[in-house]
DNA sequence: CATGTCCGTGATACTAATACCGGTATAAGA
DNA sequence: TCTTATACCGGTATTAGTATCACGGACATG
């Protein structure tokens, strides 16, 4: 196993991720955040609807930028929820 | 073309990138960060050295996590030599 | 009603991230 | 000196992120 596949867990992870971003795009459509976070529209809905569950950073720095998000609560909100799969 | 080949800009982006996460580790092992971060030495040392440009959202914020770090901090520290870089 | 446009989606192509292995160099210690 | 530990480097394997293409639905417009 040389590159480890990823687990249920970070899929799930990645599916509130991308429903945290969708939240936060709130009424805006997809092509508008994505041209503001220089990506395209295409990778933004994979990244929204979890498909694409452990973007670059870069992408997530430039997407935050572009919806007013700060990194460290996403960070925060994805690994709270983590933490709280877990526990449960 | 359908994915982006990393451009000069970005491999520069991810060197400053390595370094700023180098200087944090500061005295530190490589091992004993990568272990409290969840990855592989060998991942952080590529990330390190600028080999690994774009490492995933999560990967580094395990990373920042393990070293105190703030993600916008890092961002905006990235943000601003790419802005200096594309000033200057 | 037909048509063009926009948004979202699925499929496909291609590069990059991650991990493992072996080898090398350097410094510390026995 | 020899061993050990750390870091660097190259190669390899596999999965995943990202971009383009093509399609379907919704909506406005002619």
């Amino acid at each position: 196993m040389v590159r480890t596949p990823l687990t249920p867990e970070e899929r799930a992870r990645g599916e509130r991720f991308g429903a945290l971003l969708r939240a936060a795009r709130g009424d805006r459509s997809m092509v508008e955040v994505a041209v503001a976070a220089g990506i395209s529209a295409e990778t933004l809905r994979k990244i929204e609807t979890g498909r694409a569950p452990t973007p670059a950073f870069f992408t997530i720095a430039a997407l935050a930028a572009a919806l007013g998000l700060s990194l460290d609560e996403l960070a925060s909100a994805c690994a709270e929820a983590e933490v709280s799969a877990s526990a449960a």
